[in-house]
DNA sequence: GTGGCACTTCAAGTTGACTTGAGGTCAAGA
DNA sequence: TCTTGACCTCAAGTCAACTTGAAGTGCCAC
């Protein structure tokens, strides 16, 4: 039984946010008091939940999709499982990163491209963004 | 002295993109075969430079502003070590999540909210975004 | 010399997650 | 009763990094 301000206060979102997320079906009021919205406890949950899927990488439409797989906090564990192995990819490539950043604070070089670790870091940075620094180790079939 | 269509084969990037970033100042033709733009090899390495700036996070602008800096790859090592210590930060929160998810998979729990690890989770998953579920230990002071 | 097509310009559209603004409603306190 | 101000709706705006489309130009092969 709390209103949208209430709930703005406890979740650090906004007001205008909280509307969104309804209008997104991601969360539902149970009434109006008034022309206003009145809130369950339980919402609380689902914008943890909501905050957490995109810290997560997931979209709102994904994280709706999960929401609506069962009446409560139905997650499709093999989407989990999937995700999960995205983020140790984007872990990897972001830890090549920031060290190719720090190398690249010390690194006398005078042209970093020539440098092997920058060239390393390079590889790293974007599976195919630069095909001509790829080895041409696997040409993958995929699209 | 290449073509846009031979700098987009082989950088991977698409002519209209290439345009876009000349008409961003990030990269400069070295001059016109009639209407069209000749490239230098150089550019080659900017693209590079500009792919791996972007995975390191870094937006076009602060790109921009990079290059701007000399004549060379100038690069600002202040901000370079910045940058390397926000990535040590999201590796961090990205690693926990991709534990939790993992967890989540595997936890009995029938409510996520209240198992330690999916709690942890929440913590790590956005520095305030749910502040009622912040351990009251320091009130950051800061904005 | 001419036809085709790869290039050109410039404006407008796209995506996702919101925010903003204008104009309206209504519950509560003075 | 009247005012206030927090709420409401709905459409439109924002941001970044591009993409798309329409309309035009000119190099090169034939």
């Amino acid at each position: 039984m709390i209103d949208i301000a209430e709930l703005a206060r406890r979740s650090g979102l906004r007001a205008s946010t909280i509307r969104y997320y309804e209008e997104r079906g991601l969360i539902q009021s149970i009434g109006r008091r008034g022309l206003r919205r009145t809130f369950d406890e339980a919402v609380m949950d689902r914008l943890a939940l909501i905050a957490l899927g995109r810290a997560a990488g997931f979209s709102l439409d994904d994280i709706g999709e999960m929401f609506a797989k069962g009446p409560g906090f139905e997650i499709d564990r093999g989407r989990l499982l999937e995700r999960a192995d995205q983020l140790d990819t984007q872990i990897k490539k972001l830890t090549l990163i920031r060290d190719g950043l720090r190398h690249t604070v010390n690194c006398p070089a005078p042209r970093h491209i020539e440098c092997p670790t920058f060239q390393r870091m390079m590889r790293a940075a974007g599976h195919g963004l630069i095909p001509a620094l790829e080895q041409p180790t696997r040409r993958a079939s995929s699209s």
